[in-house]
DNA sequence: GTATTGACTTCAT
DNA sequence: AATGAAGCCAATA
């Protein structure tokens, strides 16, 4: 059977983890996945993620802030809707990081991602 | 098996 | 602030 890995798939459930309004960067993600290093790889796992799945891809961006895609492009103007929905202030292709980013503690890691 | 790629990150210019 | 190089490691070719 095919499936994504496991690694790919601890990735979106970490994705999933992130609070509606808040954003994260991908070594967040994969650090958080318990996999520390393979930011990249968070990238490619969301692009692998069909639409069905509720994933808020959309809540991933660079540790700079600065969003994933080029700005301009289709995806960075959808990312930015996307977010702008959910209150996210994001401002030549850039959320502040300081406002928005996701502080996870250990009480949403507990419920969100162990268990 | 090796080589290249990538929705990244960090340090150095 | 902008640009480049090196580091990183799973997935692809």
């Amino acid at each position: 059977m095919i499936e994504p890995s496991d690694k790919v798939k601890r990735i979106w459930k970490t994705v999933v983890a992130v609070p509606k309004g808040k954003v994260a960067s991908y070594g967040q993600i994969a650090d958080l996945a318990g996999l520390p290093g393979r930011a990249r790889l968070v990238g490619k796992a969301l692009g692998l993620a069909p639409k069905e799945m509720a994933i808020p891809w959309y809540r991933i961006l660079r540790s700079n802030g600065q969003l994933a895609f080029e700005k301009g492009s289709e995806n960075a103007l959808r990312q930015k809707g996307f977010l702008q929905d959910e209150a996210v202030v994001v401002l030549n292709n850039r959320v502040k990081l300081d406002q928005f980013g996701w502080q996870p503690n250990l009480a949403d890691i507990l419920m969100k991602l162990e268990f």
